[in-house]
DNA sequence: TTTTATTGATTGATGGCTCAATCAAAACTA
DNA sequence: TAGTTTTGATTGAGCCATCAATCAATAAAA
């Protein structure tokens, strides 16, 4: 069984596996039993690589956080033009997989643990900016810095409001959620054409 | 000390300290001696009002689901007209008590116990309802009803959403955020009448 | 033989919960 | 009214379970 190199691979299941059980448990419930459980390994083996529960655990944000920045370069490398770019950016928050039980749980999780957790706290506000500097980028351009600002601000909240709704279960489907973001967005610019004319 | 009639004011003491200090350590992470502590009495007592940990927290979710509601009704009884429903929903929203860090941190707890304990998720559900119904009265003779459906759907996810950020510290000032969601309704509303004239 | 992967067993601490005991007010009785 | 009983409030001490973290041991590769 113990071949060499199994680290890397080890490392991934294991912040899979804490993604998955604090989906289910929440970040402060979770056992390392539990999670080592998940990804097939002792707990003593979470522990060797990753030294203590609280590491792992930002490993896991990090991880999160990592994916979720690739998916969404990709999806800005495909857009066309300045609102292809912020059209890009709602439907990478709402992917199948971004907007998955366990992912969006995790996710809520982790907001509660940053309120003690300054790394995770850190993390969450690198998310925070980099979502409002994407859809800025894409905004800007349609609509001036001032009015951007406002705009990006409000579908931000809807973007994280609409992962809170569907934690609890009761929530628009993913492709409804979209369309309420893609609409506040369309009626703001709208609004503001209307106005300059 | 021991004077009769101490009940009630035992029980409220608890839940405010639960609140404070789920707010602070979130609710898995809190501990009895912790929310006793601040309460000023010993762990024994609030097993013995409460029975268990479990019964203490979904106690302490139902007080801030009463208060809101509290609030809510109040706010709803001094508006004038349609248009003021709307507002009074929002103001209570992010009204001082409501959107202080505590009482934020708290329910984005909550969210997450909700995900394991069904009497949590239904009093959230019941949250959900609530503050849609409550937009929805204001909204529909405004819009009507499938328009209203949709702004009510929007507006609430920005308010949940704006929570959020409350509770990662990065997120607009009280009054930046009711502007922000007034915007939004005030927007969509003039997009509605513009189409209909 | 050295290194890497892996785990079972163990430990130390923490925390939910129980219980019997204490204490003071209230209610009752004569 | 004085004495007695009952009842509610309150807690310290302790049981038991859980869990993070450690460690020494094993086994395969290099």
């Amino acid at each position: 069984m113990p071949k060499i190199g199994m680290e890397p691979i080890r490392r991934k299941a294991l912040t899979d596996a804490a993604i998955e059980a604090i989906g289910a448990r929440g970040s402060m419930g979770v056992t390392m039993s539990d999670i080592a459980g998940r990804a097939g390994v002792s707990p003593a083996l979470a522990h060797h690589y990753f030294g203590s529960k609280d590491q792992l655990i930002t490993a896991s944000v990090r991880a999160l956080l990592s994916d979720l920045r690739i998916d969404a370069v990709n999806a800005l490398k495909a857009a066309r033009n300045h609102r292809g770019r912020v059209s890009a950016i709602i439907t990478v928050s709402f992917s199948e997989k971004q907007f998955s039980e366990d992912v969006v749980a995790a996710w809520l999780a982790f907001y509660v643990d940053a309120q003690r957790a300054p790394d995770i706290r850190r993390l969450l506000s690198v998310y925070a900016r980099r979502l409002h500097a994407n859809l800025m980028s894409g905004l800007t351009p349609l609509a001036g810095a001032y009015d951007a600002e406002r705009i990006a601000e409000g579908a931000a909240a809807m973007i994280d409001g609409l992962y809170i709704r569907k934690a609890l279960g009761t929530g628009p489907a993913r492709h409804d959620a979209v369309a309420l973001v893609e609409d506040h967005i369309e009626t703001q610019l709208l609004e503001i054409r209307g106005r300059t004319l």
